[in-house]
Order: structure tokens, then sequence, then C-alpha cells
DNA sequence: TTTCTTTATGTCAGATATGGTATACTGACG
DNA sequence: CGTCAGTATACCATATCTGACATAAAGAAA
């Protein structure tokens, strides 16, 4: 991705819960989009299911609770990289993952 | 991960191709491998399939031949983003990814 | 209200990834 | 042998990501 789409991707804060938002992205953009945002959804349930709060995963990772917070909330300073490892770090298979990318976007606005 | 194990790693190399190198990893070190280790091979795959030399991906990709050489060999400098943006780059779909990631690793080494 | 717990947001210095360039290697074809 | 296309490897300046910290906000329970 070029850096102009980047800022292009940027400037709408991708925070989106829904697909009208991926309006005029092309389809790698939206799909890498709706990649981050699956991760993002699936850390935050699988934390849940574990019965963490942010501050327990962050010493799991050795990170920080607003690390945390971001990597849920699919911020734009949270790589794939850091996505993918706090699902590993929570126990997720390779199995898991590949669940979490095929299933459909879970609706983040009622 | 922190940086002492990520040191670890990076002085393996883990340009390996079959599970005995993994030893002393943990699970998720181990699972986070792979999952490089299958992307990278996924991309080489994919773009033989789509007769396309490293140059000329390297232009979809709006990057450099040397990167792509880097991407397929899952080079310590290549991030997790790179790798799925390249796959995306040759029109892989989630569920593409999904396959990929939860297929057994090629063994690279006969 | 106040207090406590949890999560969210902003900032920044240091760490890591990136594209670009140069150069080296490899195999195929004369 | 030499030449060429394709790929691999090394290096570097810049861009991006990261953990840490501060602080705000939200929620629960009194």
């Amino acid at each position: 991705m070029d850096k102009e789409k980047k800022e292009r991707l940027e400037a709408k804060g991708w925070k989106v819960g829904s697909a009208e938002e991926l309006l005029g992205l092309t389809p790698e953009e939206a799909a890498y989009v709706e990649l981050r945002l699956k991760l993002s959804e699936a850390v935050r349930q699988l934390r849940k299911e574990r019965h963490l709060t942010q501050v327990q995963l962050a010493e799991l990772l050795h990170s920080s609770q607003s690390r945390v917070a971001k990597v849920e909330s699919a911020d734009e300073s949270v790589s794939l990289d850091l996505l993918v490892r706090t699902l590993l770090a929570l126990g997720a298979s390779a199995q898991d993952l590949a669940t979490v990318i095929s299933a459909p976007l879970a609706r983040a606005i009622a």
C-alpha cells in the first residue's frame, strides 16, 4: 500500500465497525482493514473468555495496558504482528486464527 | 514476545523449513515462526502461479525486488503486515489466508 | 456524592520495518 | 568462456511501531 492511500485510510480512522465506511477502498485495502478488525475483536473476546483484564493481558505480553486497549480498538498504531502475537499469547492456535480470519466481521455498531 | 526471546529467535535465523529447528521455542513462538513461513511460502507459490517475477510483484507493491526476496524468505526484517499485504496484492482473499494459515508447513528441506 | 476498578486517549523516545540502492549469486542460452 | 534474466544479500536514511507513562473517562458499588 502506498503512502498516499495509507494516509487516506488513517484519515478515516478505520475504527469503523460496518462495511459502509469501507467504501472507496480497493478490495485489498478493504480486506486488510477487515482483517485487522476481525483480529482485534477476537482479542477482546478471547481475553474476556479467559477472564483477564487489559492489565493482566499486558503482563502476558510484556507490554502495557494502553497498548492492549489500542490493540482491541485496532488503533492505527498497532501492527498486524502485534494483533497476531496477542492472540497467540492468549492461547489461540493456527486453526483459531484461520477461523477468525474467515469469519464474518461482527457488527461493532448495534 | 520480549526482546530477549526475539533475539534468541533472530540468532537462529528462523529461515528454517522443518520443525526440528523450532525446538526450544514456546508454543506461541513456534506458532509465530511457522505462520511467517507459511505466508512466505504462499507468496512465492502465488507469485509463480501468476507468472510474475519478483520485480513485477515489487511494482504491484510499490516496493523493491530486494524486499520481495526477503518476503519470500521470511527474512527477519519483514513484518507480518508486509507478508499479508503482499498476499492480498496477489489477489488472495480472506479465505485464502485462512487456508494458508491452517495448512501444514511445506517441507522446504527435502 | 466519593472511591475503586477498568478501559480509553495522548504523547514521546527508543526500537524496528521500509524502500531504495548497490552488488553478488545462480541458472540458462549461446 | 560471456551475457543476460532472475533472485539473493548488505547497507542505510527515513518511516513506522512499540512500551511506558500520564491522564481522562466510564462503570460499579457504596
